[in-house]
DNA sequence: CCGAATCCACGTTGATACTG
DNA sequence: CAGTATCAACGTGGATTCGG
């Protein structure tokens, strides 16, 4: 892994190497972006770190999200390999949620970002309270 | 920086610390996520990243963006702290926009996930196209 | 050159009701 | 238990027009 002080120019590099590329579709950030920018993935995704859940113990470790979100994201993590689904044809049926190799892979570059929200969101709560101010 | 196999439970943990702080506002990780999911920023910081730029200079380099966009975009980021934005009063005016110190500390984690964006699109990619197929 | 202001189309999300 | 289906609300972003 990168360190140092000038190691963004590696990460700029990255970046044009990652966005113009003309591949199927659109870009490699913009389809990450837009699964980790949405409302609810990555919640999922560290809920499903520590473990595989089912349907509504999800729900219940997260009663703020609608059934239909639920459904949606579960569906939209599956499709990209994030997550598996196996279904146990019990009755009532059961179906069991698990992060895939692909889905734990995410957590160590997501939680770099974490990391500098941490300690990034007290000099940006005061950014905004001057610029706030001023206005 | 973390490193390891097992370095996914430290960033579980800041997870848990970052979301569980009832902090003013909203958590850390949703402000943060918020905006590098937004359509813009992130371009617009990494297009600042190799120095400062004036506003039309902006905007010829990054086309599909609306002026209304760049101009909202360009508040939010400096409303954040992560873009200084500096006036000339030249006839005609001139204004330049520059990374700020913390924008330039976003670069690296953000670094971090274009790396893995890089290395797990051809994954996602075939997961999407199976998960397609079946359906 | 650097915006502000307005109007509107669209996608995402939520609420609610229903099903195997 | 684990979903699907439908409808409505909301926010984001784009097009356009105007101003200092």
């Amino acid at each position: 892994m990168l360190q140092g002080q000038d190691a963004a120019a590696i990460y700029i590099e990255r970046w044009v190497e990652a966005t113009t590329k003309p591949e199927p579709g659109i870009c490699p950030v913009r389809n990450v972006l837009d699964r980790i920018g949405d409302k609810w993935s990555m919640l999922l995704v560290m809920t499903l770190a520590t473990g595989p859940r089912r349907f509504n113990q999800l729900h219940r470790e997260i009663p703020d999200i609608s059934q239909k979100m639920l459904t949606q994201t579960l569906r939209d993590l599956q499709r990209d390999g994030l997550v598996s689904r196996r279904v146990f044809d019990t009755k009532p049926p059961s179906v069991e949620y698990q992060l895939t190799a692909l889905g734990h892979s995410l957590i160590v570059p997501f939680g770099h970002l974490i990391e500098w929200a941490n300690e990034s969101i007290p000099v940006i709560n005061q950014a905004r309270a001057r610029y706030d101010e001023v206005a």
